[in-house]
DNA sequence: CATGAATGAGTTTTCATTCAT
DNA sequence: AATGAATGAAAACTCATTCAT
């Protein structure tokens, strides 16, 4: 039992240093933070991190990885959906305009990851194959959509990566947004796609 | 003449440190990238850089606040245009799709500012600046296109901020896109803003 | 008991440091020293001063004020002794030639500040202070001295500063002085004081 | 004749870079003085300055040798007068201190060679070569006013580099001393050297 | 002769990472 | 497992000095 106990304590460790991590690089950048700053954030000592990731750019490969795997299954969940194409893009964009306010911190990782992709190939990478699996995904229900009348016309693939600009430039902006307001945010995220609501 | 020369000389060479530092900033991000590397870049020896920028942060800023101001006079000139409310937002969205798309370097830079506000305060406050200056004009047109009935309904602020995010997601995710792809781009961007084209 | 040998080892290392910055400095001054030279002197890295010392200058501070401290309190004891003024007097000036010919490297620091106040601003005013505190002293012994016809009259401030400036003057030029050198240098001081002796 | 005046042009503008580093030298020191500030108080380019000195080095031997020939020649001037030992020593005395309190600025930057030694190798020599002719010239004198009984007795080379400790110290410190205060110095300094003035 | 521009050689300082305890 | 100490590698920035004009 001891052993699981310290299984546990150290995922729990672990945890505690992605956080704190993740909270100074979204605001601060992956250079700006020191590791210091991020033991510190944790409550141990400098050393202490490096028994928990071998570097500094691995803890940055945690924080990516974790959330990305998180998101696409979600996403994957929505899809396997029974109904119109046109209701499951509603629920994917409900789903995703709020997530992306409400994660704003998690996103503006990404961000310093996608601005920087010299230096952060790999993670980049990761990104940008996660962001291709989901304009596929919504690139096949975007010409069902099309194809049953429920969406505008317009080339699926670039309404996709249309979609896809919209939600990653919301989590950009950082916004203090009220339920209205992400109302509204769904809605015209909606009318990119092609899909009118109400009238 | 010889001061003339001088001066414009000076202007070029400032001018080559600033796409250097552009090209470098964009890929690397500014943290990444050394001031050796971008005098490598312009031709120049490390401490020639300091002879034209004090620092390597009133570099960036003279990359960000540069084209800051073009946009904010090109935006100008498009707002001050006779016409529609719809035909001019017609045209504001496709010019900035057009250059948002074209100068993804630019945006890429601004984008690592926006990312890393802690660090990059001023700078960032100077982006934002700019972008309500945008995204009030916008409000504005869109209240007047929706009372001529040109445009769907909706907030006119949150539609603002939603085609302003919109325009900024396309910057960041980099497409070496055709001119085609660039209209189906320019068509999503006036969806979002309730500008149903052709129908 | 780990802790008590910590701390112990941390102190002798912090005064190799001190040690040997002196020794640089007091030679070659502080700018012509560098933290590298400093460290090797010290024999540790060139960065790991800086787990000392937060700073080169910091390092000078806290060579400055460390024999400022003890001679200040030096002064004190013997000023708070029993006995004639003039007695106090002789004994101070004993004391003092004989401390400012031995600590000659101290005192060339001492003057490295005092010859640059601009640039040694904070340090040179620690200085000032010290040596106003030890004219203040003199100078109120001189009145009782001389109000007891213990010593040659003459405007005692004025004198106090005379004797310091003799005094400052003596570490400056750095003889190595034996005995008899330092006994003559001795009543010298008691001159200026206006405490002729044997006579 | 137009040789005459651009001599007399280079001699003047000569001075003009030696009285701009003086005065700098004097506060910040040698080596936190830039050749740039240099020229800047001297109103004249950068440049300019290495097309009258080779170096900023030889700029501070420039500034060091003039004065110590002067006083050189002044105090020989002193010597070779008709009269007592002890009258001709309290003139010395009356026109060191004098001067000594007056171009402070000057012995502060002879300070900052001397207490530098390792750096300014070749300057301090000839400050101390300097410093050994007036003392021996001084002992001399002590000498024969000893013998004559005007001075009190004591070791005269030791005398002699006391006194000479207490005009330096002098120069060091800085005050703005008025003729009264002048007068005390002189007196002090003559105390010294054993030379009992008025009783 | 004067100068603006350019640069190489440094210098302080920071920081991720390693290691002994 | 955890940490304080140590360090090597870098990086921004400075400045005396040179040189073309």
């Amino acid at each position: 039992m001891s052993r699981t106990v310290n299984v546990a304590l150290r995922e729990k460790k672990r945890q505690q240093i992605i956080d704190a991590a993740s909270s100074l690089f979204s605001t601060r950048g992956f250079f700006a933070t020191t590791v210091s700053e991020i033991a510190k954030e944790a409550g141990m000592s400098h050393a202490a991190v490096f028994t928990y990731f071998s570097s500094k750019e691995e803890l940055l490969d945690a924080i990516i990885q974790g959330p990305l795997k998180e998101e696409s299954s979600r996403l994957r969940k929505l899809l396997s959906q029974e109904g119109a194409p046109g209701r499951i893009l509603e629920l994917i964009v409900k789903e995703q305009v709020e997530s992306h306010i409400r994660k704003g911190s998690y996103l503006r990782i990404v961000q310093i990851v996608l601005s920087q992709p010299a230096v952060f190939d790999k993670q980049s990478k990761a990104v940008f194959a996660y962001s291709s699996e989901i304009v596929t995904a919504l690139t096949r229900l975007i010409e069902q959509g099309q194809a049953a009348g429920e969406l505008l016309p317009g080339d699926p693939e670039a309404t996709g990566w249309s979609y896809f600009s919209y939600v990653s430039g919301l989590g950009m902006i950082n916004h203090d947004a009220d339920d209205n307001l992400v109302r509204e945010f769904v809605d015209r995220g909606c009318r990119i796609i092609g899909l009118l609501r109400r009238g």
